[in-house]
DNA sequence: CTCCGTTTCGTACAATGTACGACGACATTT
DNA sequence: AAATGTCGTCGTACATTGTACGAAACGGAG
């Protein structure tokens, strides 16, 4: 795995396989230069600071989101991709927080690449298609974030204290009695909600441009 | 400013008002204790861990989600508590990233009440709010998080470089001339689009309730 | 051999979170 | 009054982190 020369990619593979055996948490320089051989500090000669090591991390990661096949129907297309986005972001939490910091990277371009190569056929102007997939990528990235928040370890003493008090009167109502309202696949509705708004939006630019 | 005894809410106002003047990075529990004039060791009195505190910060913050009035319609009332939240988490974007690790606090659940009040006299099932709510809640948190990504410092001389490869080439074709597609207010354009899908969906029910 | 760029890395330091346990203040019991 | 206990405060110590600095090893060109 280490046979030739190092350079920034094998590093963030390296801290990526550690991120994923041991948590993010466990990433450190000198754990990363461990799992290379190599001397901690040497790994500053391919890279600036650890903030500029997770921005590679977080780009490694966004190769995934690029299909390898797309349908021709944008919906479904923009769907896989979707699909693709959540699945990675969900199975590695601390990338989300950690593009905060990461300036977009060769893979973050694929991505959009790929995104308006699904909208190439449609008769979107070139600002409609960007609207749409960052309000498609905002509405993914937001999902993600929110369904890996702080689920694991709801102080649920704290929640039944606060529901018991009557100042949550419709919360009480609906989560007391009877089951949780989870709901099961808002993710497609979601995107469904952005698609049919989108179309909406083209087909008018469209009437009024035949109009004139 | 720090009268009488200590508590975990003005430990967390402390260590907000840290955030906001210097940074979320300075937050640390030397620094919070400093401000408060108190030892070090007796913040741990008050918060088990630092990440308790972080999250006692984000759930501080949360109370400003939450609207002094609201306008009758609910689109119009979740658009109000829409661009709080948007506003709230714009001005601290770390909060966002530690959201992952925070549990619902007392403020988000205040935010969620005034949520389901804003639904209360629509048709609506439990589920189909908690659908509604939790779609605008995804789309909004996403957006701040995307919003507020690296954006400070792309590495502009990176993306020309790529995109003079020419394996880009819609990229290209609507970053290299002209203008940055950057879209006016997407944010109304998302929300618009989750009511009026909510909104089908809502009336939909209706009708297939009445036909029985 | 000398010289110089590239690449490697050991040492050192400052900062951080927090485990541990001591210390005082005050209330309650004896 | 004395003893006991709970509550709150905090100093010290330690392991771990990112990384600044500069020294070495290496390799090709002259």
């Amino acid at each position: 795995m280490s046979s030739t020369r190092l350079s920034r990619e094998k590093i963030a593979a390296a801290a990526l396989a550690i991120a994923d055996a041991e948590g993010f948490a466990s990433v450190s320089m000198r754990r990363v230069a461990q799992k290379l051989r190599v001397g901690t500090m040497t790994l500053y000669y391919y890279v600036k600071t650890k903030a500029e090591l997770i921005a590679a991390m977080d780009d490694a990661l966004m190769a995934d989101l690029v299909a390898p096949f797309l349908p021709k129907d944008w919906r479904k297309a923009l769907t896989v991709i979707a699909l693709r986005t959540r699945e990675v972001f969900m199975r590695h939490p601390w990338a989300l927080a950690s593009l905060q910091s990461a300036p977009p990277g060769v893979n973050a371009m694929r991505h959009m690449e790929q995104c308006l190569q699904a909208l190439s056929e449609t008769g979107m102007t070139a600002r409609q298609k960007f609207t749409l997939l960052a309000l498609i990528d905002d509405f993914v990235f937001g999902y993600a974030l929110r369904e890996t928040a702080g689920d694991p370890d709801v102080d649920i003493d704290l929640v039944r204290k606060q529901l018991a008090t009557g100042v949550f009167p419709r919360l009480a109502e609906t989560f007391g009695e009877g089951r949780v309202p989870a709901t099961p696949d808002r993710f497609r509705l979601g995107l469904e909600a952005l698609f049919t708004s989108a179309t909406k939006r083209t087909i008018g630019r469209a009437a009024r441009t035949r109009a004139n």
